[in-house]
DNA sequence: TTGTATGCGTTATCAA
DNA sequence: TTGATAACGCATACAA
C-alpha cells in the first residue's frame, strides 16, 4: 500500500489534519511544525491521493477540454496554450475529442465529464440547444472558443471583419470578380462561422457594387480537398474568379495545388486568399487573416482560472483581433489579356527567379 | 449534493452494494433486480463518482499520455490514435505535455501522475535512466513510442531501415554526393532516432563506397527555420550536394523554401527527400519515408488494454513498417553543366513558369 | 442472489 | 495553533 497522510502524521507527530493543512500551505499552522511535516513527507516521498482528496473536498483539480479534433493544426494550437496555463496552476487536463458523431452522442447521452472536472473549456463545438443545456447543467464555469453559449466565458475572433478585410484586399488590388471557397455550410452540425464569413464576403461586394454570383460560391468542407475541387470548379466557369477568398488557409492549400496543377500560378492567374495564417502559410507564401491560436488557448484557461478563484462574478467575453498577412499570393488584377507580368512591389515579396 | 447511489438504493428498493453490482454489469444479480436499480438511475439520472469509485476499487479509469509537444502534427495525429482507442474502451485520457524543460523537470521531480493513472503512454520523450526508472516506479504499465524502456510495452518503426530506404532510393537515381539535415543531435535531452538515422546513412554511403564528408551532415533542429538554414549551408559548400536526406519532412519543407528563394528547383537542381509523410507533403509534392502515425496511436493504446486486462502476461514489442513514397522532389542527377530541361512527367507535377 | 459493514485517503468542521 | 472526527461516495469481503 501506498504511504497515506496517516504514515506522514506519525512520523511527524503531530495530526492528519495539521499534515493536510500544512501541506498545502494554508495559514494557521506554526513554521516549525511546518518545517516537520515537509521533512516527513520528502523522506517518505508522500504524495496525495488525487481521488480521496477530491472526494473529500468536492473539488476535482481537472479541467475537461471537449474539441472536435485533436489531429488538426489549429486544435493542437489551441490546446498547447489552455495546456501551458493549466499546467502552470497544477490544474490536469482531460481530454475529451468528439470528433466520431457516436461519440460526440454518447458524451451527451451519459455526460462521463459531470463529476470528473472543476470546469470546461469548449472549442468551436457546434452544439444543439438541448446539448448546450446539458453542459451548462453540470454547473460548473465554462469557457467557450467560437460558439456562444449563454451565461459562459466566452474566447472569439471577430468573424466578419476577418473575412471583410480578406474581400477588401482583394477589392483594393482591382479584383471585381471575387470567388469564395466556404466551409461546412453544409454541415449538418452547424457550425456558424462559415456562415458569418460567407454573409461578410457578400456584404463587403455589394458595399463595393459588385454584383452578387451565386456560382462564385464554392463549398470546400475545410478541407485541402475540398479546396482543391473547389478552386477546380471555379476555374471552369465561363467567366472564371481573377481572385479568390479561402475561408480557411487548408482550403487555400488545396486551391493553390490546383493551380499549380493546372500550370497556373498565384498571383499571376488568379490571386488567393486565406484565413488562419496556419503554419504552412508561411511555407506556400499565402496571403491570408492570421489569428492568434495559441494566445485563444490561454484565453480560454485563464477566464477559467479567473472563474475557479471565484474573484471575477460575471464571465467575461474577450474578442481577439484577426490581422492581415500579406504574402505572396495577391496581387493586382491583370486586365484580360494582358501578359503575365507583375509589379516590382511583388517580385520583392516574391522568390527570385533563376533567369532575370 | 448530486444524487448518490444511496438515493438510487433507495429508489429502487435495493442495498447499495446491489446497486453498484447491477450498474457494472457484475453476473450475480438477476435480471428482475437490474431491471429496477437501471430504471431508478435512470430516473434520478445517477452518475457514479468517478473519485469514490477509484477511491475505493483503486482504479482511476484514466491513461496518462506524456509527450513532448502536442502542437506538432507528428504527436497530434498520434494522440488521435490513442484517444480513439481509449475512448471506446471508457478509458481517459490525460494529457501531460513536457515539452517546456521547466515543465519536464517538475514532472519527474513531483510525479504528479502517481496516484492519478492506471497506466502510461509515452511519446517519443527523450529519458535518463533516472526518469525511466521514476516512471517504471509508478507500478502500471507503460507503453513507449519510440524510446524503449525495460518491461515497457513498445511501438516504433525501423528507423535505420527508412532513413537507408531514404538513402539508397537517392543512390538509384545515380547520385554521389548526398547531404543529410540532421535532427537534434546535439540536443542535451537526448532524442534517440535522430542518431539511428544519421547511422544508417553513413552506413549505407560507405556500403555504395562513396566518402564520408562530415560537412555534407547539417543539423536542422527538427524545424522549418532549422531545415531552411541547414539547405543554405549546404548549397554554399564549394561542392555542394545534388541530393538531400532531411531526416523530417518539416526540415524538408525549409530546404524546399531555400531553393524556393535562391531560385533552384527540386528535383531539378537539387532533389530532397523527407521522412513521415506529413500532411503537407503531398502539398509540396515531397517524396519522403511514410510511417503510419495515428495507427501507432492506436497500437499503443491497444497495448494499454491488453496490459490492463492481464491477459497478455508480457509486455510486447511492435515495430510497423515504413514506406517509401515517391513524389515530385527527387529525380535523377543531372550532369554537372547540363541545361534545366525537365522530363514532361516532371513538367505535370510541377508549376509552370509564366515566361516559358 | 442479496445485504452488512468496512475501508479507501483526504478535507473540513468543530472543539480544545 | 492543533487535534479529533465526521463526512465524501463507492467497492468489496463476508455473511446471510
Amino acid at each position: 500500500m501506498a504511504v497515506s497522510i496517516i504514515d506522514v502524521a506519525r512520523l511527524a507527530q503531530v495530526s492528519t489534519a495539521t499534515v493536510s493543512r500544512a501541506l498545502r500551505g494554508l495559514p494557521n499552522v506554526s513554521e516549525a511544525t511546518r518545517e516537520r511535516v515537509l521533512r516527513a513527507a520528502e523522506e517518505l516521498s508522500y504524495r496525495v491521493s488525487p481521488q480521496a482528496s477530491s472526494l473529500a473536498s468536492g473539488r476535482t483539480g481537472t479541467v475537461g477540454v471537449v474539441l472536435p479534433f485533436v489531429n488538426r493544426w489549429f486544435y493542437s494550437q489551441v490546446v498547447a496554450g489552455i495546456d501551458s496555463v493549466l499546467r502552470a496552476n497544477d490544474l490536469d487536463l482531460l481530454l475529451y475529442n468528439l470528433g466520431d458523431a457516436r461519440v460526440h452522442e454518447r458524451f451527451f447521452d451519459r455526460m462521463p465529464l459531470r463529476r470528473r472536472v472543476d470546469a470546461l473549456i469548449v472549442l468551436n463545438l457546434p452544439l444543439s440547444q438541448r446539448e448546450a443545456e446539458a453542459l451548462v447543467s453540470m454547473e460548473v464555469p465554462i469557457a467557450v472558443l467560437g460558439t456562444r453559449i449563454h451565461g459562459c466565458w466566452q474566447v472569439s475572433i471577430d468573424n466578419a471583419e476577418g473575412a471583410s478585410t480578406a474581400v477588401r484586399h482583394l477589392i483594393n488590388l482591382g479584383h471585381r470578380r471575387i470567388g469564395m471557397i466556404t466551409g461546412a455550410l453544409g454541415d449538418p452540425r452547424g457550425f456558424t462561422t462559415p456562415i458569418v464569413r460567407q454573409h461578410a464576403y457578400r456584404t463587403v461586394l455589394a458595399q463595393a457594387d459588385i454584383p452578387y454570383d451565386p456560382e462564385l460560391e464554392a463549398p470546400g468542407h475545410l478541407t485541402i480537398e475540398g479546396g482543391a475541387a473547389a478552386m477546380a470548379r471555379l476555374r471552369s466557369l465561363s467567366d472564371p474568379p481573377t481572385a479568390v477568398f479561402a475561408e480557411s488557409d487548408q482550403m487555400a492549400f488545396g486551391a493553390l495545388r490546383t493551380l499549380t496543377r493546372m500550370g497556373l500560378r498565384a498571383p499571376d492567374d488568379v490571386s488567393v486568399i486565406g484565413f488562419d495564417d496556419h503554419e504552412t502559410a508561411e511555407l506556400l507564401d499565402l496571403t491570408t487573416i492570421a489569428q492568434p491560436v495559441t494566445y485563444q488557448g490561454e484565453l480560454l484557461a485563464r477566464q477559467i482560472l479567473d472563474a475557479l478563484s471565484g474573484d471575477e462574478a460575471e464571465p467575461t467575453r474577450v474578442v481577439v483581433p484577426t490581422q492581415l498577412v500579406v504574402r505572396g499570393t495577391t496581387g493586382r488584377v491583370r486586365a484580360a489579356g494582358t501578359a503575365r507580368q507583375r509589379s516590382p512591389e511583388q517580385l520583392a515579396s516574391q522568390p527570385s527567379r533563376p533567369d532575370q
